[in-house]
DNA sequence: TAAAAATACTCCATAGGTATTTTAT
DNA sequence: ATAAAATACCTATGGAGTATTTTTA
């Protein structure tokens, strides 16, 4: 699973745009619609009500909404871990490597 | 990031070898040293040190190792959830679609 | 009918494989 | 010398963009 569409995931639920989310996301409109639908069809799960107003989270998608969330903390720890142990890694090297 | 990675992490930490974790992943082993090194390079790095036995792992890599089953075990919890919605949601339709 | 989303199409990047070379004890 | 990892190279898949069409309240 690639972690980006959870992130374009939340980003939609938030703005409630495909549109918006694009632009927030620095990404192309259909570019969220094929994320968005691409996880849709991982999860086999319906996530968003498309409406002409917008995009809206079904049941289902709020629910999973946290789910995703709980795995990009995840992401986000193991990354901030990363950051220590690389402070403290990695090897002197005296003259030519 | 791709979860994918995280699991050959796992996979070649417990198996100690490029070529084991390789059969055990079903990919050739080329692929799993481009996966370690696409990881390290990502993360700022270094999991493994390679020697002539295998691989073993860095103190680093020890420490990030729980971070990424973490990662991996909140995705299995999104998947699960998602079981769980696809099987109760769903559209039900009477006639043509 | 007017917005917002989906689709069609194209291009380029990259993921993965095979075959070979390099490495370290 | 030998087992194991790294590299080189190639192909096919798919990710992302632009432009256009479709949808639905």
């Amino acid at each position: 699973m690639d972690t980006r569409l959870l992130t374009t995931f939340t980003v939609l639920a938030r703005t409630g745009g495909f549109t918006a989310a694009a632009a927030e996301l620095h990404l192309a409109q259909s570019t969220v619609t094929v994320h968005i639908r691409t996880l849709e069809q991982d999860l086999g799960v319906r996530l968003f009500d498309r409406l002409p107003g917008g995009a809206l989270l079904t049941d289902a998608g709020r629910r999973l909404l946290e789910r995703a969330e709980e795995v990009l903390d995840a992401v986000a720890r193991l990354r901030a871990a990363s950051a220590e142990a690389g402070a403290v890694s990695g090897r002197v090297v005296i003259g030519s490597p």
